[in-house]
DNA sequence: TCAAAAGTGTTGTCCTTACACCCATGT
DNA sequence: ACATGGGTGTAAGGACAACACTTTTGA
C-alpha cells in the first residue's frame, strides 16, 4: 500500500489530568516539564503517542510511569488541537483524566519528575493550555459525578460516610445535610457496611463501608442523581 | 526554534457525524468515499486537518463543504486513535457530531459526494471504524438529550409539540404520554406558542411553537430532565 | 463532664405518573 | 357523520428537603 501523500503529519501527544483526594480536598498531580520549551515549569504529565500505540495505551503508559499505578479509572477528556498550543511545533494533545486513590500512589511515588500534588484551588501557572485542560476536567468530573458513582474511584477500599460526604462537598463546593446524604447514598445499594470503624478523625468513630463492586459495575450507567442538595450549590 | 526531533508525526483527520430529523425518524448523512482505500464505499464525511487549522475549523469546513451550512450545532465526540484503524497509513480521527435542520440542508444539497440520508436504524456497511463512531454518537446524543434541550437543534424554526414528541420518542425508542410530555416541555419555559397551526399532518392542525433563544442559551447547561417517562424506555 | 463528631426519623412539599374525554376539521 | 389526530385536568404515589436530638468516647 502507498500512503496519503501530500498531507501534513502532526505530532500527537497524550496528557493526563490525575485527580487524587486526600481526605480533605481534591488534588492534581503535576510535574516539572522535562524538555524545552518551558522546561522546568509546572505541567501535566504527558508524552508523545508512539508508533503502534493507541491513545489509551499511551495514556496508561504515561500514568504508570509517573505513579506506578495501572488499572485505574481513566477516561478520554478531549482532543486539543489549536495550531498554536505548542510554540515549538504543532502538537495535538489527547487529554485523559484519571481518578486514583492517593494513598495507593504515595507508596510508589516517583521523584524523577519532581511530581507534586496541588489542591485544585491552588494550581500554579502551567505550560501551554494545560490550565484549560484542567478546567475542562474539573467541569466534566462535576458533571459526571452528579449522575454516576464515579467518585468512589478516588477512595480507598474502605471509607466512611463522612469521608464520602466531604468528597462530594468539596467537588460541589456545597454543604450537604448528612441525614439526607446518607439516606441517598445508601439507597443506591452500592455500599456494604463493615463491622469495624475508623477511629482517627473522631472519638466515637465512623463505620467503614466498602463498595459493592458488582452492583457498581451494573449500575454505573444508570443515572443515579448523586447530588443530594442542589440548592446549596454555590 | 527547533522541532521535537525523533518523534513520529501522524496524519490527523476530522470526521463528521451529521444528524438530521425528517419528521419521522433520525437520519445520518453519509457519502461515498472518494479516495483509496475503500473508495466508493459508504463513509462519514471527513477530511485531513490542514496546517494551521484547528479541529473545530476543520470539522466546520468539512460540514460546510458537504451541506453548505455554517453556524450549526457541532460538538467534539471523541478522538479515535487505534493504530490500525486506517489500513493505508496510521491516521487519527477527531470525530465531531452535528445536529442540523434537515430542511435547511435540502435547499443546498451537494451531489458531488453522492451524499445520502440513511435512517439510523438502517445504516449500511461503512469504512474503517465509522460505525463505531456512529454508535458512540447515538449514545452521546441520547445521554445529552436527556438533560439538555439539544434536540431543538434538529427542528426548523417553527415546530409543533407532536413533532417534538415524535423526535423524543424516536431517539429513546419509547412511547410517551402526550399530556405529561407537553406539560414537561412547556414547564421549561423554553417554548413560545405561535398563533398559526401546522395543518399538513392532521385535520385539526397543531399549534406551532418557537424556541425562546435567550432562555435556551441560559438554561442549556441546567439539567432539565427531558425524558418524561423513563419506565417506557425499551 | 464536656466537647466533637456519628448516627438516626418524620413531615410537608413538589414532582411525576397514570389515566379519559372533548375538540376541530377534512373527507 | 365519522374518523383522525390535537389538546387538556386531576388524583395518587414517590422522591426530596428541611429539620433536632441522642450516642459514643477521648481528653
Amino acid at each position: 500500500m502507498t500512503r496519503y501523500s501530500k498531507q501534513t503529519r502532526i505530532l500527537v501527544a497524550v496528557d493526563c489530568i490525575i485527580f487524587g483526594f486526600d481526605g480533605q480536598e481534591m488534588n492534581l498531580l503535576l510535574i516539572k516539564r522535562g524538555l524545552e520549551p518551558e522546561k522546568g515549569n509546572w505541567s501535566l504529565m504527558g508524552g508523545f503517542v508512539q508508533p503502534g500505540e493507541s491513545f489509551e495505551n499511551g495514556a496508561a503508559r504515561v500514568l504508570k510511569k509517573l505513579t506506578g499505578l495501572g488499572d485505574v479509572y481513566m477516561e478520554q477528556l478531549f482532543a486539543f488541537g489549536d495550531p498554536q498550543r505548542d510554540p515549538m511545533e504543532r502538537t495535538v494533545s489527547i487529554a485523559y483524566f484519571s481518578l486514583i486513590d492517593i494513598h495507593q500512589y504515595e507508596k510508589q511515588i516517583s521523584h524523577d519528575y519532581h511530581a507534586e500534588w496541588f489542591p485544585i484551588k491552588k494550581i500554579p501557572a502551567l505550560v501551554f493550555d494545560h490550565l484549560a485542560m484542567i478546567e475542562l476536567a474539573k467541569e466534566k468530573l462535576r458533571y459526571k459525578a452528579a449522575l454516576h458513582p464515579i467518585l468512589f474511584e478516588l477512595l480507598p477500599e474502605k471509607f466512611t460516610l463522612p469521608q464520602l460526604q466531604s468528597l462530594y462537598e468539596g467537588i460541589y463546593d456545597a454543604e450537604m445535610d448528612k441525614r439526607n446524604f446518607s439516606r441517598k447514598v445508601l439507597s443506591t445499594g452500592l455500599l456494604i457496611k463493615q463491622k469495624d470503624k475508623e477511629k482517627e478523625s473522631s472519638k466515637r468513630g465512623a463505620f467503614y463501608y466498602k463498595l459493592d463492586k458488582r452492583k457498581y459495575l451494573t449500575k454505573f450507567n444508570a443515572f443515579l442523581n448523586f447530588i443530594p442538595n442542589p440548592h446549596n450549590l454555590k
